[in-house]
DNA sequence: ATGCATGAGCA
DNA sequence: GCTCATGCATA
């Protein structure tokens, strides 16, 4: 059974289309023919012939829920990875450096896998209203998820595990590794209600592992995913990227024919200014999705900084060409169908008042650009 | 922490 | 070709 090539790279072919003409330093195509004679510029793949998707089956990591120590990864990390910390079994992991993860000791509140289901579906400083003992594991609020993300954070690092410690320990607890990407966006809130929704149990469970085992090694274990032809990371300047920011402005949605041409303008592959919108849209439906109307570049459409009182995220009354799509004014439009059947998920109950124009967003925090000044 | 990228699934 | 979940690579 190989269907793993089918399009792995099948779209290599195609994805060869688009070469780099004007801001390449190569010349020829790499991920394709790819020679070893030309490695610079791609991740190397030590086995090509490995299936090559990252994300191995449930089915196949389930086995080692808690790996003794051995770690069967044919990988091997780029001299310089990030997440030197869960190999050896003492690379970083909370278990081998105790830095500030004297844990037991220090925890002002041990908390148990009981109380974390409590903390999910009620706030600790939650008021009194539709407070049930059932855990109604169904559709979180975005308070929840905010607040279970917040606490999660906290005593994940209290634990003293890294984000990517988390990520891998998923990957041993349900076979479902996560990068330290993903759990980072996962703290900020940086992933869509859905996903957030999906990850939470996954998180909470990770939780009280962690909690429970206090002191012995649970999974620090490591399947990696095979390196993979990838395309290097283009790096738009600032100018260009300003472009692009006044572009989605005026029309999120470009069309194929629009992107050529503005591809064309700014000098840059079409594919590179397509995937760009792409990912500019997936942002804005983040659960703390940016802040639009401002000059990207520098320069400011409107120099206006983002007062106090601005809170409410100026916009998007875009992408709605086919007028179905509810105005995400009403939280997230197309997760309300959270496959309840029958009766329907009331969506969280938000204080958005019924203006057309608000945030779909945390009131919390959101409200700051918090991007501009966390670094 | 985040920018650009990949790939599955859908239309 | 889009959305969505996810991550490598990098700032």
């Amino acid at each position: 059974m190989n269907i793993v090539n089918t399009q792995g790279y099948g779209r290599d072919a195609h994805e060869m289309k688009y070469m780099p003409q004007h801001q390449a330093p190569m010349a020829h195509n790499p991920w394709v023919g790819l020679p070893p004679s030309d490695p610079s510029h791609w991740a190397m793949h030590p086995h090509p012939g490995l299936h090559q998707d990252i994300k191995p089956q449930p089915s196949e990591v389930a086995i080692h829920h808690r790996p003794p120590h051995h770690m069967t990864h044919a990988w091997q990390p780029p001299v310089s990875s990030p997440y030197s910390s869960l190999a050896a079994g003492n690379g970083g992991s909370p278990l081998g450096h105790h830095a500030y993860a004297s844990m037991n000791g220090m925890l002002p509140h041990q908390m148990h896998p009981g109380h974390l289901r409590d903390m999910h579906c009620e706030s600790p400083v939650t008021p009194d209203h539709h407070v049930h003992h059932e855990v109604e594991e169904e559709t979180p609020t975005s308070d929840d998820l905010e607040q279970f993300a917040k606490s999660f954070k906290q005593r994940r690092i209290k634990l003293g595990f890294t984000q990517a410690d988390v990520g891998l320990a998923l990957g041993t607890l349900y076979g479902n590794v996560f990068s330290q990407t993903t759990i980072c966006r996962f703290e900020a809130l940086q992933l869509s209600f859905k996903n957030m929704c999906k990850l939470k149990p996954l998180l909470m469970k990770w939780l009280e592992e962690a909690d429970s085992t206090t002191g012995s090694p649970t999974s620090i274990d490591k399947i990696a995913a095979q390196g993979r032809k990838r395309k290097k990371r283009t790096s738009i300047e600032v100018s260009v990227k300003g472009a692009l920011e006044q572009h989605f402005h005026k029309q999120p949605k470009p069309s194929a024919q629009e992107i050529s041409q503005l591809a064309d303008s700014l000098q840059l592959e079409k594919e590179v200014v397509r995937v760009w919108f792409c990912n500019r849209r997936q942002k804005e439906k983040r659960m703390t999705p940016p802040i639009l109307g401002q000059g990207p570049d520098g320069q400011g459409v409107n120099g206006t900084p983002p007062g106090p009182g601005q809170q409410i995220t100026p916009t998007p009354d875009y992408g709605q060409p086919r007028s179905v799509e509810l105005p995400r004014e009403l939280k997230y439009p197309g997760y309300t169908h959270q496959t309840m059947h029958g009766s329907p998920t009331h969506l969280p109950p938000q204080h958005s008042p019924p203006g057309p124009l608000l945030s779909p967003q945390m009131p919390p925090h959101s409200v700051a650009p918090s991007h501009a000044v966390s670094h």
